[in-house]
DNA sequence: ATATTGCATGATCTA
DNA sequence: AGATCATGCAATATT
């Protein structure tokens, strides 16, 4: 073979540079092929065993002989598989007249032929079904030497419905990329001539296999087509293929092919089925994703299918915009804990760093250049440690392009290529764009229900479908899903929580302490009792707050306030009284409020237009209410942001209620600003004591509101007992005051002790707190929950008020405790009384000129109101 | 006190 | 069993 093909290997000159000169001696795991009519570096595009050997390369046309040049290839020879073993170049392919070429402009970035489509190829092997459109950019036509059905050992793998077709893997050797991306370039970029190293015979980057089938006819003959999906953008026929689960694939595929060497194209199920599922729209169809084997890949190490990207076309075609790049999926990876956190290091899959990223011999590695989606360029270190006689690569300083991408655990981050300039680009993905399988049934989206029942009712061909259903009989694609979902969340979380995790439990994990708000109920039992300070008017409730299922609320002009949400079998959105506690799932059947709708089957109320209406409103106010949280239902009205004036009663558009205002403080309900619901979960965030944000100011309300329900109870305790029985006044009063007092007490139990608890006979409860010094304040609860059973109330708030609101000495002198005063301030220091006239004072005052020991001591006290249950008594 | 860095450990995955 | 990789942690640097 005079081949003209250049097989020279080339090197780097050194380890960390990228620059690759011919002549240089080979280090083991890096040559390239190098076209000697063009010179350009080039990557084998097929690699089919039926042709060749595995090591030799596919070089000339097997009829002329002539050599099959790089450049060639991509740009201007289309060739043409023989079934019979060979490939004719395009001017073979033409006089031979055995093909029809069907040449789409679009081959160009393939250009290969092959005698039959794909789609033809299958339909004539299985199922009829026409695939034509698969490869609108990579327009395969086999030439058949002979006219029976030689197409029969292409099938593809999707499309053989005989269960002995398999899903293979193929091994490293038996894989060939073809990275449409790749072809075209003339001039491969650093990164590219990285990618193009290799340490295999084959001579060749590889990819990770793609789905294979094995020849149901048991051909003799062994194809082995690798087609990478790098589809330049605006293919608009994507690969409709949902998530796949790259375990269960791979399991599948190694399961039944283990070592045969099958077909091995990508699955594309045809546009006949994806016109049948879902109104070939292509505009969704190129939303849905599909883990694409990277167009290149590793020798000796195959990337993970975890790790293939699943850039779907349209974000292609975003990346790519207008230019005439050609975007390179590279691969993918879901942010853990610690590539999401502060520390600022991304781990890199050491498959994907040595794939695609340059070599790095030392430690230090290199600083990388990244573009966003934005065009924005971040600079990396790309670096590694030694771990266990390997490598682990990183990406260091990435937190803040991850910031910038407000990416967090569970979000993923793509890396892709540009070409030919070889510019690294970093997109991402947030968890909960992906759409899986799952989530497809029931969609709101009639498309994705029928893509979901499609896939269900087995009109969707797809390999991965076929063979699970094959298996389980019960359409493994959902769980497939599931369990997808399971290994994204899987990563999430403490190293000693990396357990499975159910996707409920994962959904519950991805969700936000504000989504979370949503979920907050008032308890099931016992009305709120009103509570008005300072014009705010308060719900307390006795009982913590539940957690429900998330609804919308809304107010209609009479101010009928209403609650929608969402059955969990239909998705559809019911009418709901305001106040109904919808438990955590709830479905039409329990809309017993409404007769005609409580049944899946049953219409939704609610038109296209509402609803997104609805839904927008409440997204709205969600962001708003984020945003500036401090700010008052009113303010948003008067912003426009929520429409409380709405039209009349009967109005029954979304559009025309609105999202529920109320001058009450909504405590435990969405929006609620609480101290309990504001803050977030583990607690943290410190507030300076003159901090008048809303958790502050609550948290001061609050305290207030204690107080006075405190003194109420006591009241009411005293006024009770002075009526059974009469009390001796005796010094032990003094005694016990003192020493709690001693002890550091705050003003609760002080008060609890001294001032309202009835003289000469102790309070058990508060006297065991009072001596323990640990009363745990609660504020979801009601202050005196334990002394429910005194009774109503007879005391007005507004006396209440006008008694917390005067000045500490007045205040404790009505109540008996000068003597403690002074007692404290002989005592040592800022223990118990001047923290109690500060806290008093503080409180009810608000006082601006608190001395910044108060302030502390205010502040210890927020903390502890606002993030735990801890003794907020003690002052050690 | 906090942030950063480099490495070690061990859970998990894969062959 | 070996490889991978998420994360813990100690040492060091910085504020």
């Amino acid at each position: 073979m005079a081949s003209q093909v250049c097989m020279n290997n080339l090197c780097r000159a050194s380890s960390s540079s990228t620059d690759w000169k011919k002549g240089w001696p080979l280090r083991s795991g890096e040559f390239a092929n190098l076209c000697d009519k063009c010179g350009n570096a080039y990557e084998q595009l097929v690699f089919c065993d039926i042709f060749h050997s595995k090591d030799t390369g596919w070089r000339e046309c097997t009829s002329c002989g002539k050599p099959l040049h790089c450049g060639c290839i991509a740009s201007s020879s289309l060739l043409e598989l023989l079934d019979s073993g060979g490939v004719n170049c395009i001017s073979c392919a033409k006089s031979s007249g055995v093909c029809t070429a069907k040449t789409d402009e679009k081959a160009k970035g393939l250009g290969i032929t092959m005698s039959k489509t794909v789609g033809e190829i299958q339909s004539t092997s299985v199922s009829g079904q026409v695939n034509g459109g698969n490869f609108d950019k990579m327009k395969l036509k086999q030439c058949s030497d002979s006219a029976e059905n030689n197409g029969q050992k292409h099938l593809l793998p999707y499309q053989n419905n005989d269960t002995n077709g398999s899903i293979g893997q193929m091994k490293q050797e038996e894989e060939v990329s073809l990275p449409v991306g790749e072809i075209g370039s003339t001039r491969l970029s650093n990164f590219n001539q990285t990618s193009i190293r290799s340490s295999h015979t084959s001579d060749i980057d590889i990819y990770k296999s793609s789905f294979g089938a094995k020849d149901v006819h048991g051909s003799l003959v062994q194809t082995n087509l690798t087609i990478a999906l790098s589809a330049p953008s605006g293919n608009s026929n994507a690969f409709p293929v949902v998530v796949f689960e790259e375990r269960e694939l791979s399991k599948a595929i190694s399961s039944i092919q283990q070592g045969s060497r099958s077909r091995h194209l990508l699955p594309k199920p045809s546009k006949s089925v994806l016109a049948a599922g879902f109104g070939a729209n292509d505009s969704m169809i190129s939303q849905i994703r599909v883990a694409r084997p990277p167009v290149e890949g590793r020798v000796k190490n195959q990337l993970l299918p975890r790790y293939w990207p699943r850039i779907t076309d349209q974000e292609l075609q975003q990346i790519s915009g207008d230019s005439n790049s050609t975007i390179v999926p590279l691969f993918e990876k879901v942010l853990s804990a610690s590539d999401a956190g502060r520390i600022g290091r991304l781990v890199l899959p050491k498959a994907c760093a040595e794939a695609y990223f340059p070599p790095i011999s030392q430690p230090e590695g290199l600083p990388l250049m990244i573009q966003d989606v934005k065009g924005k360029e971040w600079v990396f270190q790309f670096r590694f440690w030694p771990n266990n006689n390997s490598r682990m690569y990183v990406l260091e300083g990435v937190t803040p392009c991850i910031q910038s991408m407000q990416l967090r655990a569970g979000d993923t981050v793509t890396f892709s290529r540009m070409d030919p300039e070889g510019k690294l680009l970093m997109g991402f993905r947030k968890a909960s764009s992906t759409i899986p399988m799952q989530s497809l049934k029931g969609s709101t989206d009639p498309r994705l229900n029928a893509l979901w029942k499609h896939a269900n009712s087995g009109d969707l061909n797809w390999p991965i479908t076929e063979k699970h259903v094959g298996k389980t009989g019960d359409g493994l694609m959902p769980l497939a899903m599931l369990d997808s979902e399971r290994k994204r969340s899987r990563n999430i979380g403490s190293k000693s929580k990396r357990l499975l995790i159910d996707s409920q439990d994962a959904l519950e994990l991805k969700l936000s302490w504000e989504e979370a708000q949503d979920m907050l109920r008032p308890p099931p039992s016992g009305k709120p009792s009103t509570v008005t300070i300072e014009d705010h008017e308060f719900e307390e409730y006795e009982e913590p707050p539940v957690f429900g299922k998330m609804s919308i609320f809304t107010a209609r002009l009479s101010g009928q306030q209403e609650q929608w949400a969402q059955c969990d079998n239909c998705y559809k959105w019911r009418r709901l009284p305001e106040d109904f506690l919808l438990p955590p799932r709830w479905t039409c059947e329990e809309n017993v409020w409404d007769q005609r709708r409580c049944s899946c089957s049953a219409a939704d109320e609610l038109g296209h237009w509402e609803l997104e209406n609805l839904l927008k409103m409440n997204k709205d106010l969600k962001k708003h209410r984020t945003g500036t949280s401090h700010r008052s239902a009113q303010e948003l009205e008067s912003a426009g942001l929520v429409n409380t004036t709405t039209v009349g009663d009967d109005v029954r558009e979304p559009g025309a209620t609105s999202v529920a205002t109320t001058t009450k403080h909504p405590r435990h309900r969405p929006g609620c600003s609480c101290i309990v619901c504001i803050q977030p979960p583990s607690g943290k965030g410190k507030h300076k004591p003159t901090c008048t944000c809303n958790v502050c100011m609550t948290v001061k309300r609050r305290f207030k509101t204690l107080m006075m329900r405190k003194k109420k109870r006591q009241s009411e305790r005293e006024a009770e007992i002075a009526q059974r029985s009469q009390i001796i006044w005796g010094p032990k009063e003094e005694v016990e005051v003192d020493s709690i007092s001693r002890q550091g007490t705050s003003q609760i139990e002080i008060r609890s002790a001294s001032e309202l608890q009835p003289r000469g006979q102790s309070n058990s409860q508060s006297q065991k707190v009072s001596e323990t010094g640990k009363e745990q304040l609660d504020l979801n609860c009601h202050p005196d929950r334990e002394d429910v059973q005194t009774g109503s109330t007879h005391v007005s708030m507004m006396s209440l008020l006008q008694e917390a609101s005067r000045p500490l000495d007045t205040y404790l002198k009505r109540n008996g405790l000068t003597s403690l005063i002074y007692e404290q301030q002989a005592s040592s220091g800022s223990l118990g009384m001047p923290q109690v006239t500060g806290e008093s004072e503080g409180w009810l005052h608000e006082d601006p000129c608190l001395t910044p020991a108060i302030h502390e001591q205010e502040r210890e006290g927020d903390e502890e109101l606002c993030g735990s249950n801890k003794s907020q008594n003690d002052p050690s």
